[in-house]
RNA sequence: CGGGGCGUGGCUCAGCCUGGUAGAGCACCGCGUUUGGGACGCGGAGGUCGGAGGUUCAAAUCCUCUCGCCCCGACCA
């Protein structure tokens, strides 16, 4: 390809409203350009990064017998009312209506076309297990689309789709997909974890997302060696603090000190002294208390999951009203109690139940519950984690029946049972991966696409006008190089060097060839790579460039 | 949905507070000189100042409404 001729609007400066790195990067490079919030175009260099990305991910779902299908964005609603995400999902869902008045979705994911399309095609044991994928357009309307392809309102994913008889068969097709899952990434040249992850309301026996640590990521990773879990799950060992004071027995006046920060400071005692009350109501339980230390923080996630349905905060007027005084809560054999796992026995102080009034209470052992959030520097086997942020680029769900049962996916097994189809579901953002890469492999300079991904292999640029012998020379290199097996990008512009020079490094492509009258003086073509913007000593011959080229290449990352 | 910010030529921005009929740099077109890290000279093209309404002799500038985009938070099968 002459870039001559090929649509590349990069740009000097970053749009002004962009702040991700990968964001910057990609329109500057001119892979992407925006059409709306959370709407995106592919350039043609970057619809080839992207399409690269699909072939990876393609050939390795191919290599665990995964087959590929097309399914429609387009989808009917009944077929969601049928599972009940027509009601559940809410404002994300696109919704509108067809010309007769029927109403129809953008499909966010289709588990209910192709547990549609199972229900009616498979019958027997005989046909299972069955693992189907496709890359298609997805429809969600984000409350907030954001930094750039990182998150959007419409994208490609893949998703894969596991039918089997049973769970036995579901841990089978979910191995296989985890083990294709690291080999994907590891491909795209992506550092990333593995992470345990929250199942939902839904149930479902395990989740993991794929994780890929950068600055504009919007998860929250916890991590240990050998561990690795979204903050939304993750459990620790607290961080210790010291006995409450010894001088401080029974009541205790503390007018006005109704927060945690008024009264450690008013009692002079550290915040994980205190017993922190967390209200709550629930449709089962009515209002409850929950405890938590003082310096910790109510894990939503992790609690809805402990609780095993929703919950919400209870309000001032539900706490006056059962005779509690906001501010000052305590544990009260009037109403259940629940107490995180932090809380070790021991001394504490907790509201008293009245005005002004705290009290030291002594907590025994007992049920407890893990709800709170973990923090930077609590311990995994004595090993502090770290919290780092990080974009999750790919999801594996045990979704076990429940798109099978209410679709009405069943088979019948060897003694002429009828049984549901166990499932799993496996996504992946190809925009996100190759977003993902460019927020880890982005410098000042442009974008470091690894070999699997990258535009082109080799970017040859020509230094000298049109007419000069080192311009000829080049010719007849790109011609050489076109006819080898490498992909070559052929900057055959009149521009200065030093404008030739920033464009390859900002597009990326991972090794740089550069003729020039010095170098065709010499008999030698220089050649760079990307990553590190490193030379290769004395270049290689023009005589065998196409050949050296391709040697070079294949030690790239 | 709550809070904050921004819409002026293809891009990045100034001008707005204090109203007087639109500017810079880069990019673009022509000619010439240049050619190993984003050149230079001369000439040129390109903007209903997001939109609507209002105030005024006069609105990019003031007022009202509206649309769009970005950031923080909430939300995220």
């Amino acid at each position: 390809m002459r870039l001559s001729s090929l649509l590349l609007p990069t740009e000097r400066e970053p749009p002004s409203d962009a702040e991700a790195l990968s964001h910057k990067l990609m329109v500057r490079a001119g892979l992407i350009r925006q059409v709306g919030a959370g709407l995106w175009s592919w350039m043609p260099a970057g619809w080839r990064i992207h399409q690269n990305v699909v072939g990876v991910i393609r050939s390795e779902m191919d290599a665990i017998g995964a087959q590929e299908l097309l399914m429609p964005t387009i989808t009917p609603a009944e077929l969601w009312k049928r599972s009940g995400r027509y009601d559940s999902v809410d404002a994300e869902l696109f919704r509108f209506q067809d010309r007769k008045g029927a109403d129809m979705i953008l499909a966010m994911s289709h588990e209910e076309t192709l547990t549609f399309h199972i229900a009616h095609i498979v019958r027997s044991y005989r046909q299972l297990p069955l693992q189907l994928y496709h890359f298609q357009t997805k429809g969600r309307d984000e409350a907030r689309p954001r930094a750039g392809l990182l998150r959007t309102r419409e994208f490609i994913m893949k998703d894969a789709y596991s039918f089997d008889r049973d769970e036995a068969g579901l841990d089978v097709a979910y191995e296989a997909q985890r083990a294709a899952y690291h080999r994907i990434f590891a491909r795209c040249g992506l550092e990333f974890y593995e992470c345990e992850s929250d199942v939902g309301m839904m149930g479902g026996s395990g989740a993991h997302e794929f994780m890929a640590p950068c600055a504009a990521g919007e998860n929250d990773v916890a991590l240990a060696p050998g561990y690795a879990a979204n903050v939304e799950v993750a459990s620790a060992d607290p961080q210790t603090v010291p006995p409450l004071r010894e001088d401080l027995h029974g009541e205790l006046h503390t007018p006005g000190q109704s927060t945690i920060e008024a009264l450690a400071a008013g009692l002079d005692v550290s915040a994980g002294n205190l017993l922190k009350a967390f209200p709550i109501v629930t449709e089962s339980r009515g209002l409850t208390m929950l405890f938590l230390r003082g310096d910790h923080r109510v894990n939503e996630v992790k609690l809805a999951t402990q609780l095993g349905e929703p919950f919400r905060p209870a309000t001032e007027e539900e706490l006056t009203a059962a005779g509690q005084v906001p501010g000052y809560l305590g544990p009260n054999p009037d109403l259940p109690s629940l107490y995180d796992a932090a809380l070790l026995p021991g001394r504490y102080v907790a509201g008293g139940g009245r005005p002004d009034t705290h009290v030291v209470v002594s907590l025994e052992v007992g049920r407890r519950i893990d709800v709170r959030t973990v923090e930077a520097g609590d311990t995994i086997d004595g090993t502090p984690i770290t919290i780092e942020p990080a974009i999750e680029i790919g999801n594996i769900f045990k979704l076990g029946t429940r798109y099978s049962e209410p679709m009405g996916a069943n088979y019948l097994d060897q003694d002429g049972k009828s049984r549901p189809i166990v499932m799993g579901s496996y996504g992946i953002g190809p925009a996100r991966v190759a977003a993902a890469v460019a927020e880890q492999q982005g410098d000042e300079r442009g974008i470091s696409w690894p070999r699997e991904l990258a535009p082109w292999d080799v970017e040859l640029v020509a230094i000298g006008k049109s007419g000069t012998p080192e311009r000829e020379a080049a010719d007849r290199l790109y011609e050489q190089l076109a006819a080898s097996p490498l992909d070559v990008l052929y900057d055959d512009r009149d521009a200065k060097p030093g404008e030739k020079f920033a464009d390859a490094e900002l597009l990326g492509v991972p090794l740089r060839l550069t003729l020039g009258k010095r170098s065709l003086d010499s008999g030698r073509v220089e050649a760079q790579r990307r990553r590190g913007l490193q030379d290769v000593e004395d270049g290689i011959a023009l005589s065998d460039a196409a050949a050296q080229a391709e040697a070079l290449w294949r030690e790239l990352p």
